[in-house]
DNA sequence: GCCAAAGGTGACGCCTCCGTCACCTTTGCA
DNA sequence: TGCAAAGGTGACGGAGGCGTCACCTTTGGC
């Protein structure tokens, strides 16, 4: 956006991608990334079929691309949540916060993820919908470093962390409009007894 | 099982039905459902094409097939877990221990389970994994009114209970052999003192 | 042992997808 | 305005999936 004002071409091309991104999206988001094929993301489009083989090899790179978008920008959100926090308290309703905000404002990005949860975490590493289950464990390893929190298995209580907040998020979406602040206080609550009593 | 002795023609019949769910567990649990084809699970089986469709009309009722039969395994474990529960503490810890312990001993179920939950959701109505999150939200709600717990969300809860009973058994899995009473402790310890915070 | 019913078999016609490539339109530069 | 490069287009050959059906083997009753 910073330095859109190029060449005509440059804007095509640019265009070009974001519809095929834009496309997929829903694609996967409805049909599921294995039943998905090329044509369908092509035909969701305006563009000619041998277009696409211009921008990704096939399909499974539009998904990586899908992702690093939404990784990207989670990460971004999580980062500044814990800027902020002071107390305990603070840092597990901030997290939460940035979670189930960036849940109910790109439903389209969670519903591609929750759809497509267990293909990509075959198709690529680990990660999956929890896009930063390890930093939360080394923040959580932190925290008990720290004399903030009793020791724990700190892997276990984050993946519980981001199993909960998954489902969680997931009926706080069914609603609308969410309630974001609801499911924030909840998961926090549920958290701080869990980790106190640890 | 109890009345197996029937003639050749009706043990045939049950073994090629056995061997198409055996091999579409298979199918579905790696390549997913959406991008399993119909003669992948033949090819997986010495069975002729036309043979699935005696059998089957297509590969979604082959699923559906599947999912009944670990809903049935899944159900008559929980009630038995239940049963013998006296404590909130027991309660708890009983009906993880019956999740841990079938994910434990039926590693491919749990794969088809967690690589297909997606797909189950949409194909499907709500539950997927937790075969029971209404029954356990239910089971909440009893407790609440016999005063064994404060008042809360049950239904937040019931999925928070799923959701991270979910990530905890993948973690559970991926070590091997898989530590189910490990699991069963930090489970329950969490939930316990969720709870008792309510 | 015979024969009709049950049911396994795999080739077939139809369809959709894949990735490519020769062709044509658009763009940017001089 | 002219022209070369960039890149969009869609038809094409090859592959494979789908569900069916005529045919053949097996089974079970007599």
């Amino acid at each position: 956006m910073s330095e859109a004002a190029t060449g005509r071409r440059e804007r095509t091309k640019a265009a070009n991608r974001a519809a095929i991104l834009d496309a997929a999206r829903v694609v996967f988001a409805d049909s599921g990334f294995g039943a998905a094929s090329v044509r369908d993301i092509v035909r969701a489009t305006d563009l000619a079929a041998g277009t696409f083989y211009n921008y990704f090899p096939d399909k499974e790179a539009v998904l990586r691309a899908l992702l690093d978008e939404a990784a990207l920008e989670a990460r971004a959100r999580l980062r500044a949540a814990r800027a902020s926090a002071r107390t305990l308290e603070e840092f597990v309703a901030g997290g939460f916060r940035a979670y189930f905000e960036f849940l109910a404002e790109d439903r389209l990005t969670f519903e591609l993820l929750r759809r497509n949860a267990g293909t990509i975490r075959t198709l690529f590493g680990q990660p999956a919908l929890g896009a930063g289950t390890e930093e939360l464990r080394a923040d959580l390893e932190a925290a008990v470093a720290a004399g903030v929190v009793p020791p724990h298995d700190t892997d276990l209580m984050a993946r519980a962390m981001v199993g909960a907040g998954l489902e969680v998020g997931s009926r706080m979406v069914e609603r609308d409009p969410p309630d974001v602040e609801g499911a924030v206080a909840f998961a926090t609550r549920l958290f701080v007894a869990a980790l106190n009593a640890a």
